[in-house]
DNA sequence: TTCAGAGTGTAACAACTGTTACACTTTTAT
DNA sequence: ATAAAAGTGTAACAGTTGTTACACTCTGAA
């Protein structure tokens, strides 16, 4: 497991730790490694800390109440789990969150974070803004739910993907888990695709896509 | 219109207000009156300070790539409109807010929020908690969404309004808004409605829901 | 009161998606 | 290297939803 620096935390950045050894010493934090496919939060777990994902890679999904998954999203060490939980009035974590290799949590209590907090405004500002992200991020998978059908979701997700115009990329998502994201049938999500493969929309190649024609693309939103 | 008592509101009754205008006058704000129907925030906006919902209620709404509409939640004053945005990397607002009546709102400079939140740690707090809250209200927004047939989404939303066993109730949307709150065609939701009547399921006068059949409603969450 | 507009019920049809099943390929673990 | 497991391509069919269209009811404003 390679080592991770907090600095390139997006809420721990900000603490201008000295001495990392001396900082979690006096943080009062806990660590725990898990193994590869390790059930790490279990949806309606109680949430009174703050859980820094420190190494390694998760992934979150939902249960739906007719047992279907629902995959939320993928994170990278280093990053917290769900931080605006911790605050919430009915703190349970609404999200499975399962190891994708092995991975080490620091657990922070609800007390620290509160400290740290009003102790230190960068630390609190750049909590706040992750946190913005994240409901930012929540919305657009909100829109992405909203779109009716299968080839719409599929061209709003590549075309987020196309940054300055390039228009190959690798999706870190099986086939499966592209349907639990979409929130689709898997054998749909296939068939959809290959229809846009043979119309010379895209093509597909393991886990690599590339756009070949984005007008196209763009039509299938409408 | 009624005069809205600021210490109702989630994240500013920890303000200890002695003197209200006084208060006002110190935080730089300004307020604005909206006439009902009046599109107040615009999908795309800038966001550079907090709104305040001070009197009256708003719709919030968003346009998908695709033309379509979906209703994200109806609020009531006093409660603030997209907190979390104040905070956000890209902080553009994700949503159309709709005044459904007269309204009032009040608009703080995001730098007074950073000075409250960094000298006023109850405020810090309940403007986190409200923060949370919100994220759960989005979570479940997305697991409504991921449900896959009309029904599905009724028996959810109705069974999530079922309160101490209450089994009647009012929803204040009507169909066409109901509609865009699921994401489905209108026609759609009256076909799967009336079907549900007709199976003693529920019942509909108006806008008043009864759950007549609660095991029922259950098994078209399966 | 009356009329315009908004909201609702319903039908027929097309389009899309889910389900199930199975063969095939690729990856992983031993 | 090999077997087991995971992942993928595809087909047929049933089921659900979207679309469009129109008649009807209700509401609020003049």
């Amino acid at each position: 497991m390679k080592k991770v620096d907090l600095a390139d935390c997006p809420v721990c950045s900000k603490l201008e730790i000295d001495d990392e050894g001396a900082f979690l010493d006096d943080l009062k934090c806990s660590i725990k490694v898990y193994p590869k496919n390790e059930l790490i939060i279990r949806q309606g777990d109680l949430c009174d800390a703050l859980y820094l994902l420190t190494n390694g890679s998760v992934k979150t999904e939902m249960i739906t109440e007719n047992g279907n998954v629902l995959g939320i999203e993928i994170i990278k060490a280093p990053r917290p789990l769900a931080p605006a939980f911790v605050f919430s009035e009915n703190n349970r974590l609404p999200v499975d969150v399962t190891a994708l290799e092995e991975v080490e949590i620091m657990k922070i209590p609800k007390a620290e974070i509160m400290r740290l907090m009003t102790t230190n405004p960068d630390f609190m500002s750049s909590f706040m803004t992750h946190n913005a992200n994240r409901t930012q991020f929540l919305i657009n998978r909100l829109q992405l739910l909203s779109i009716k059908t299968i080839k719409g979701k599929v061209a709003h997700f590549l075309l987020e993907q196309v940054i300055d115009s390039k228009k190959s990329f690798s999706i870190n998502r099986n086939q499966t888990e592209l349907a639990d994201f979409f929130g689709v049938a898997r054998p749909s999500l296939a068939r959809s695709l290959s229809e846009m493969v043979g119309d010379n929309i895209i093509a597909i190649n393991k886990k690599e896509y590339t756009v070949l024609n984005s007008k196209g693309l763009r039509e299938l939103l409408v």
